[in-house]
DNA sequence: TCATTTCTTGAGGTTACCTCATTATGAGGG
DNA sequence: CCCTCATAATGAGGTAACCTCAAGAAATGA
């Protein structure tokens, strides 16, 4: 193995992350779930029904790319679309009776996952990391290309 | 704009990588290297010439990606392959002149661009952050696919 | 009414990976 | 020497997760 580089933040930063999503694909892999569906399930767990552009929002990703997601979803029968009654541009996506359960899973295996990943870490290094991520991520609001910021 | 959800550890972090991504890919741009080939002129540059095997491991992808991530490099003049004289199997690649030039382009890009990123966090919380990376990269070798690990 | 904007999606593209099979070479045994 | 097995790189082909651009339908407002 190659001695593990003196790496600058932004490339640290970038090559565990890589790592976390290998592991977590591979913790998904049984749910037949990929790491960008896990990440909507949990967003519709968390918020309930909503809009394709507030799913979107919520995954930072560019509002077509929430159509491809939902796609994936409901041929998994794990969503489901439909109008929404106060605007007939709009469609409203939801958790199906599968969907949910499915999320649960999601939410344990992540839960497991990421536990084993950041057990290195001690508790209050734990909290620490969370503290400054969420530092992060209030510093730069959105960062979406096709930004509706 | 959807309010920041109060996301796990592992969520947390994939979304500040995203960003990161995100704003490394725009920083980059104009030196016409995407973020991969950034880190391949990097690994380069500190360790100088290696087989093909090697950048994949250094890069920790598979050995059939370095390959890729080389030939953009070389179609770009960036580096130069050589058969190994050792070993008539393998090859050794090296950055030219020009690619000298852009990796240090690429350090100072990304010097500016992840100063700027992690500018948010005050010295202290840099070089823990800093310091929980190691501890986590430490704490989980390698993890590639392909896994000569 | 008509221009403008908003919401979603079709069409097509990119990056950065992957696996599997192939070709060439190296290394060791008989 | 020949044969087998491992290793180095690559060709072929595939995937996940994004993207932009523009169309089609509906809302908004002068």
């Amino acid at each position: 193995m190659p001695d593990p580089d003196d790496l600058s933040l932004p490339e640290a930063f970038t090559t565990v992350a890589r790592t976390l999503h290998h592991r977590s694909a591979k913790a998904f892999a049984p749910l037949d779930v990929t790491p960008g569906q896990a990440r909507a399930l949990r967003v519709l767990t968390r918020h309930g029904e909503m809009r394709m552009s507030a799913l979107s929002e919520h995954l930072r990703i560019a509002p077509r790319s929430g159509t491809e997601v939902a796609d994936d979803l409901e041929r998994r029968g794990l969503v489901r679309r439909r109008p929404d009654p106060d605007d007939r541009r709009a469609v409203l996506v939801a958790l199906t009776a599968q969907g949910e359960q499915v999320s649960e899973q999601v939410r344990a295996a992540r839960s497991a996952e990421g536990d084993a990943y950041f057990a290195a870490l001690s508790d209050a290094d734990r909290q620490e990391l969370a503290r400054i991520l969420r530092v992060l991520r209030a510093a730069h609001p959105v960062g979406r290309p096709g930004g509706a910021g």
